[in-house]
DNA sequence: ACAGGCATGATACGGGTGTATCAGGAAATG
DNA sequence: CATTTCCTGATACACCCGTATCATGCCTGT
């Protein structure tokens, strides 16, 4: 082995600072040479180990797919009641801290991205939005079980709605229409609704 | 008046290619040149009717908020009831037909620009959504007058919900996660539910 | 100790960007 | 008819982009 650096953590030191900079100015200003500068190397190191832009950028995306799933797990915590899990889910996504809000700006950099590119990132970084509602249903579906939940209620359709309605809620704070508390009454209001047996 | 041409005319047909540009290639790809050529001047002229190209952004985002509502209003058509105009008020945000994909798509290409410019393209423009989302409480509010929707209601928590829960809708339309038909399928459950008298 | 390969720095290339400049033609006004 | 104003074409500038090339250092295994 060579190991005279640790490869990966370069990587990593470098996809961070694509997405400070993502964050910060946009998606449109991580150049190669911005993001080599934010990360304190040159220009050859970051074609070094990214030889591509586009590998750069795939790789970034993966890291704040992990970072939004690790802050989620650490959301979940130990909540066991399906309406506790859900909610925090759903709350953990919307702008209400720094963290949330820097990794709702940047996947926002991203979309637009991925709106205009033929499905080149889909293939990788797979899909988290399905799955994810695809487990929101499935806590619904037990909640729903145990009478928390009207047994009349599409789960399914209630799932989907409110992962779009975060979505949208979190649009709309970064656009500054709304603060992050305004959004997460909103929310917890529709939760409320959704958890009420009549 | 020189009159020699109608000024207002090739505004509009310059600001129109840029908005074609958005919708099938993003943002990025509309440069003053691209933007010359497809609507089919030089580039001179672009920059004789937009001095800057900020200018030609905003003002090609002024006449997309117009073709928006203008389908609104469409829509709306001669509907009374206030559900059906909620209904057609949130419906035709969706992308359901090519004119909403293209006015939804162009609209996404221009979210990510706004996120990191400070407001430079806020205070023209205005905001479609607030002044929408008044719009949508006050049906709402009216329709529970009427009792068609439960007194304890709070409409404009459930205006806001569902002006958010379009738009994430309509993005995972754009994102290919779902059909314009499915999203149209989950706000129409969503409606039922709001419309539901116990 | 020495060869080999991994790691990195300096620099260049072709192309695209927004904007500016200069010149000329056509139409309307005096 | 002359002249002023409006309109348009050609071209240039300075800059930034992603990528490629060449050269060289330094570590590591033998």
């Amino acid at each position: 082995m060579t190991a005279k650096v640790d490869h990966e953590e370069r990587r990593r030191q470098i996809a961070e600072a694509l997405l400070r900079i993502a964050d910060t100015e946009g998606l449109q200003a991580a150049s190669m040479r911005a993001v080599a500068t934010e990360a304190g190397v040159s220009l050859r190191l970051v074609q070094y180990y990214f030889t591509t832009k586009e590998g750069l950028l795939l790789d970034a995306l993966a890291r704040l797919g992990a970072q939004l799933q690790a802050r989620m797990e650490r959301w979940i915590g130990e909540e066991r009641a399906p309406r506790e899990v859900v909610t925090a889910i759903l709350s953990c996504i919307l702008p209400t801290d720094a963290e949330s809000r820097r990794i709702t700006r940047t996947y926002a950099a991203y979309y637009a991205l991925v709106l205009n590119d033929p499905a080149v990132l889909e293939k990788q970084a797979a899909q988290p939005p399905v799955v994810l509602e695809g487990f929101l249903a499935k806590q619904l579906r037990t909640a729903q079980g145990a009478g928390r939940i009207d047994a009349r209620r599409d789960v399914g359709a209630a799932a989907a709605g409110l992962l779009a309605m975060v979505n949208g809620l979190g649009s709309s704070v970064l656009g500054g229409q709304r603060s992050g508390e305004e959004a997460l009454a909103i929310l917890t209001y529709h939760l409320d609704e959704l958890f009420r047996v009549s």
